[in-house]
DNA sequence: GTGGGGGAG
DNA sequence: CGTTCTCCCCCAC
């Protein structure tokens, strides 16, 4: 333990049963949680042991120099199939398989999504000869393929990934409505269709993007004297997408074909107006605007066949805003966090026992080196509590907690998510108090 | 800026 | 599990 990737792991660990308990407890919610130490990793094996549970992939994180599989996440990694990696969509893995394989990969011709499953693995793509960040570049490279991608597809095979937690943002870059059809194929059908797909997208704009600004005399905060709207953000382009069917094979099945066709143009300035009415509004944005772009789109008279509809409002114009959208902002918290476990930092030695007392809630790997065993605990050298009993006290206060900051406007509260223990006076995270409670215990028991 | 590709959830 | 709907980022032009 005094090893920081365990301590670091440990700490997450404790911290994400915590998050899941208060979660349970406030909201009835169940969630299932992956600690590791990237985003790859920690989403895998959060996918694993759902719907109610949580999973740590346990250290070695690499390898003996003489055993190339000697460490968990090449073992945890291997046996995934190449398309489940997150960043690896269709396409990609099917150049991929295409390439191990020697030959084009078969696709299920009886389905329209999905296919494939000849079951390339990590491991398969990996080992195979002359595989390197150059041999991906070159195998992935085409139009509309960005720079870079062998390596970044290299580092996904070998479990790294630099990709930060982004932060949400406050209003989407984009708002689209979209439908499907069986059969399309006639403007007076596409103009009706196009009317309840422009009334939707100005509800959505209106959900969305509009504010309700309420202005408040300084003495009667409760009492608001107007309310007026505000826009967030304004979309100046809108743009008109369709789906035409595929064209029938020689042979009759159907083309797997997610081509997209689309046009755009400037948003009108009218549908931000708020004094208009709304039905008027979408009535102009449909004459003026979408029937316009769809027959810019599709200028033939006849022959099209449209098996989807798309408008979008986009290249979003986020309006200046003063108060960040709260419930949404999730790095305040983050900041928060920063303040509150400082002074845990596992770099730090500190004096204080309690930090043995936090082992992973549960560790499991899956995988194993033989690869003959789906399934295997690696938990040996370090203690395994499935189902802890580390949940918080009832008398914990709420607003101090670290979920309770999620919610808290007040930065100067940062430093006051700590436990004191009343047996030994350290002090910690309120997370962590529970495991604390249960070193105590067995001291007494030794 | 426009239109398309690939991908996530 | 597969499909649908929505959203994101990147790229060439």
């Amino acid at each position: 333990l005094s090893d920081p990737l365990h301590l670091r792991l440990a700490l997450a660990s404790h911290l994400a049963h915590y998050l899941r308990t208060r979660l349970a407890s406030d909201m009835g919610y169940t969630a299932t949680v992956g600690v590791s130490t990237n985003k790859l990793l920690s989403k895998l094996v959060g996918n694993t042991h759902k719907p109610n549970a949580q999973t740590t992939l346990v250290p070695p994180y690499v390898s003996d120099k003489d055993n190339e599989t000697s460490d968990n996440v090449t073992r945890f990694l291997d046996t995934y199939e190449i398309g489940k990696i997150p960043g690896i969509g269709f396409k990609t893995a099917q150049k991929l398989r295409a390439h191990v394989l020697q030959r084009p990969a078969n696709i299920d011709t009886g389905l329209v999504y999905g296919a494939t499953k000849e079951h390339v693995s990590v491991r398969d793509v990996r080992m195979y000869p002359a595989m390197s960040p150059d041999t991906l570049e070159r195998i992935l490279r085409g139009p509309g393929v960005p720079q870079g991608i062998g390596a970044r597809i290299w580092s996904l095979l070998n479990g790294c990934d630099e990709t930060e937690v982004g932060q949400a943002r406050e209003t989407p870059r984009q708002i689209s409505i979209e439908d499907s059809y069986m059969r399309l194929d006639t403007l007076d059908a596409v103009v009706k269709e196009l009317r309840v797909l422009a009334k939707r997208l100005v509800e959505r704009m209106h959900m969305d993007l509009l504010e309700e600004d309420e202005d408040r005399v300084q003495d009667a905060p409760s009492v608001p004297l107007m309310t007026a709207k505000r826009w967030l953000a304004h979309p100046r382009t809108i743009r008109l997408s369709t789906r035409p069917r595929p064209p029938q094979n020689p042979n009759g099945n159907r083309n797997r074909s997610f081509a997209r066709v689309s046009r755009s143009a400037p948003m009108p300035s009218f549908v931000f107006s708020l004094k208009d009415d709304i039905a008027s509004v979408i009535e102009r944005l449909l004459c003026e605007t979408l029937v316009p772009l769809f027959r810019r789109l599709h200028p033939e008279k006849s022959g099209w066949n449209l098996t989807l509809v798309n408008v979008a409002a986009t290249n979003m114009m986020d309006t200046a805003s003063e108060k960040g959208g709260i419930g949404r902002d999730i790095s305040k918290m983050f900041k928060q966090q920063d303040e509150v476990l400082r002074q845990w930092k596992v770099e730090e030695e500190e004096e204080e026992e309690p930090a043995a007392a936090i082992v992973p809630v549960q560790t499991t790997i899956t995988g194993d080196s033989s690869g003959l065993s789906p399934k295997v605990d690696y938990s040996s050298d370090i203690a395994v509590m499935v189902g802890s009993e580390d949940v918080p006290t009832p008398s914990q206060e709420v607003e101090n907690s670290a979920v309770g900051m999620w919610a808290s406007d007040d930065e100067s509260k940062a430093d006051q998510d700590s436990f004191c223990c009343d047996e030994c006076g350290a002090s910690m995270p309120t997370f962590a108090m529970g495991a604390h409670y249960r070193w105590h215990r067995h001291r007494y028991s030794e």
